[in-house]
DNA sequence: AGCACGCCGACT
DNA sequence: GTCGGCGTGCTC
């Protein structure tokens, strides 16, 4: 149907006995290596292999023919190759490529391929437990009752899950199944219930009819990449639903990738009453066991539709036909640490060489992608109003130069007035502040000292709650010292500075009746608790939420009518090149949040700078002459996505080491037309988890391109083994 | 990324 | 005198 479609199995090249073959590796080596096959085991591109590497077993997958750089004498032979699907051609092009850009090993992009402990053994049968028919008659207590209701509407399933979803400690299923209302079952491998493209679609308004039936098209077709643009509660999910069943329709696989999985509840449940069944979940926290049994329904093809965070795009996707990008603005797409790459950029290369559709779905669409769309690259649907009619929030400034609040305390009068107004309706309000803990600076009366971390170029942030002192980026923690450690002076330490923590406990003492929780990701561990979280403030359990950017995206609460921002300008410092339009997006978000239902909504920004563009923007409403204003600001500085920029951090535990290697890269810096290289320079956190950084950055004309000049650039300078150079082509945030 | 080899400090 | 720290080098 679709001609350019790439076929899901080995491909072209085929290798008998006695071949060279190269074969890549999960290991950050230059490039493949070569073995030779082995009597009687032909091997097909992609086919995943055991190969010996030095003195160690490992698996890795057939590449290609072998390059013949390594001796004949020194090749080992192939062991045999593992059951599982081989890696489709399309993936192993997106590897080449994500390396190829990203400049790191193509061996570190297979790692997150494989990703999975243990994913290419056999999976081993799992033992299920089910009721028995002619069950004995035994004396049922209040936890044996819970475990037979759960069963009696549902599938076996293992003891652990059986124990959770009752709510009964393990005893309880080993007890039922000794006195035999029990018996375990084995499991075939997990065939998930298939989503139901049939299922009828909610009812549309006519714009969102007329853009889901664009997306369909899409949807139908080869590489596009649509922006799907509307306001919050415009419908968006529900049009890129229409997408996800074309897709199905046409018997393919779906991926969407979300920003943060944390908080999902919501979205999975209005997946579930589309398509009747959940999608398979893709993050950091899944069991390794469910990691195992996902990654193969996905590379044997029995998982038609996988949310999940960045990550997910790596999946061995047999049959992929469309991939959707949620909030596609949000920066966690970005990945930091090991290889550097960018979910959404990444999402449309993927799209673009398995000839399937992309779609970018966001209320405050990136620079970037606003620019894509601008030039042509990019097809634009957008959604126009609110779905239910209701109206946008009414944003406000409160101009905290004129109308603060007095010394020590958060909360202007005119925020005050307003909770006082929304707690008395019986509404609930949010208090929106991005800064976990209780204060961000804390330090000694006596000499003034502030506590910093023993690891990083930051300040330890009191977490009262936890009764802790932690460092927001190397995870150190330690109990606040009863005498401060430089003058030995025992008086309290001084909080300077609010965060969520402190404002809950203004609010506490302004409405000690009023029922509040503060959420932050500390306060909420695990999807658990954020589904717990959500559920309290939806059966209005709750009046006050205090929260970090955790609570800012993706939820509506019919009762919440009024959103505090605490401090609008906290993002805005530091002269970040991108601090507008993120705080910009963010707040946005956040108001978002604001009466979605029949009640119309309020959202008050606290600012000490009411007159600057970001606010200005978010109180008339006028996203686009922010983004015009944003845009030619960055396409007079040649800063992306007018021009490219490349950094390389250097980092070592030895300052000296770190400083040579950041000169010695200085001095070797390219010189070519329409390229200039700022640095060296201390690296934003110019110490972190014990290690120095410093930061080069490569500024280039976008009709340049970078890759060859860092790979040339970096390749000239000798890099000690302690010293690391970290390459991140695209850098989300360069201060 | 592992894993071994190799060269300098505190222990049985 | 050995055990073991982690700096350095290699894996087809």
């Amino acid at each position: 149907m679709v001609p350019s479609r790439t076929s899901s199995s080995g491909g072209g090249g085929r290798h008998r006995p006695g071949a060279r073959v190269a074969v890549l590796l999960p290991v950050p080596l230059a490039g493949p290596y070569d073995y030779r096959v082995a009597d009687g085991n032909a091997l097909a591109d992609g086919d995943f292999v055991h190969v010996p590497l030095g003195r160690r077993p490992a698996i890795g997958v057939v590449w290609g023919a072998g390059g013949g750089e390594a001796a004949e004498d020194r090749l080992k032979d192939v062991a045999g190759t593992v059951d599982v699907p081989s890696l489709p051609e399309v993936s192993r092009r997106f590897v080449d490529w994500v390396a190829g850009y990203t400049l790191h090993a193509p061996g570190a992009v297979l790692r997150m391929v494989m990703s999975v402990p243990d994913a290419l053994r056999p999976e081993r049968p799992m033992t299920a437990y089910a009721l028995t028919a002619d069950a004995p008659e035994v004396r049922m207590t209040a936890a044996r009752r819970r475990v037979l209701d759960v069963l009696a509407d549902g599938p076996p399933r293992p003891a652990a899950e059986l124990a959770r979803e009752a709510a009964v400690g393990p005893s309880v299923v080993r007890g039922l199944t000794d006195a035999g209302v029990l018996h375990p079952v084995t499991l075939g491998p997990e065939v998930p219930v298939a989503p139901d493209w049939r299922r009828p679609g909610p009812a549309l308004s006519p714009a969102q009819a007329g853009a889901a039936a664009d997306l369909r098209r899409a949807a139908g077709g080869g590489f596009s990449v649509t922006v799907l643009d509307g306001v919050p509660g415009s419908g968006k999910t529900e049009v890129y639903f229409e997408a996800v069943a074309e897709a199905l329709r046409h018997g393919r696989q779906v991926l969407v990738l979300v920003p943060e999985i944390a908080l999902t509840a919501q979205w999975l449940d209005r997946f579930r009453r589309r398509f009747g069944a959940a999608p398979a979940l893709w993050h950091s926290d899944l069991t390794a066991a469910r990691r195992r049994r996902t990654w193969r329904a996905v590379a044997e093809g029995r998982a038609a539709v996988v949310v999940g965070a960045r990550s997910a795009l790596f999946l061995p996707f047999p049959d992929l036909g469309l991939v959707v990008v949620d909030e596609e603005h949000d920066a966690s797409f970005k990945q930091e640490d090991g290889v550097v790459y960018n979910a959404r950029d990444m999402a449309v290369v993927r799209a673009r060489l398995g000839d399937i559709p992309a779609v970018l779905v966001s209320a405050t669409p990136s620079l970037e992608t606003v620019a894509n769309a601008d030039a042509g690259r990019y097809r634009r649907l957008h959604l126009p109003d609110r779905h239910a009619r209701a109206p946008l929030p009414a944003v406000a400034a409160i101009d905290m130069r004129a109308d603060g609040p007095p010394p020590g305390r958060w909360i202007s009068p005119a925020l005050h007035e307003a909770l006082a107004a929304t707690l008395d309706a019986g509404e609930q309000a949010m208090l929106f502040l991005n800064r976990r803990g209780y204060a961000p600076l804390t330090l000694c009366r006596a000499c003034g000292h502030r506590l910093q971390c023993p690891q990083c170029t930051a300040w330890l942030v009191e977490h009262r709650v936890a009764g802790r002192l932690l460092c927001h980026h190397c995870g150190y923690a330690a109990p606040l010292p009863a005498a401060c450690p430089a003058c030995t002076a025992e008086t309290p330490f001084a909080a300077c500075g609010p965060g969520v923590e402190r404002v809950a406990e203004e609010v506490a003492a302004l409405w000690p009746g009023a029922r509040q929780a503060v959420a932050a990701s500390d306060t909420l561990n695990g999807p658990r608790a954020a589904e717990d979280l959500v559920r309290r403030i939806e059966d209005h359990d709750l009046d006050v939420i205090v929260g970090t950017q955790v609570v800012a995206k993706g939820h509506h609460f019919p009762m919440l009518t009024l959103v505090g921002v605490v401090d609008a300008d906290l993002g805005l410092g530091g002269g970040d090149l991108r601090a507008a339009e993120r705080t910009y997006q963010l707040l946005y978000q956040v108001a978002g949040r604001a009466g979605r239902a029949e009640r119309p909504g309020r959202v008050l920004l606290q600012t000490y700078m009411p007159e600057d563009k970001v606010m200005q923007a978010l109180v008339s409403g006028d996203r686009a002459r922010f983004l015009a204003a944003e845009a030619d600001d960055r396409r007079r500085a040649g800063m992306p996505p007018f021009g490219r920029l490349a950094s390389l951090i250097v980092s070592s535990p030895d300052e000296g080491a770190a400083d040579a290697v950041a000169r010695d890269l200085g001095r070797a810096a390219p010189r070519a037309n329409g390229v200039q290289v700022l640095g060296p320079a201390a690296a934003p956190l110019s110490r972190l988890r014990g290690r120095y950084r410093r930061r080069l950055l490569l500024k280039a004309r976008r009709d340049v391109a970078v890759q060859p000049l860092l790979r040339a650039w970096i390749d000239a300078v000798a890099v000690p083994r302690r010293v690391r150079v970290q390459v991140d082509v695209d850098p989300y945030s360069f201060l």
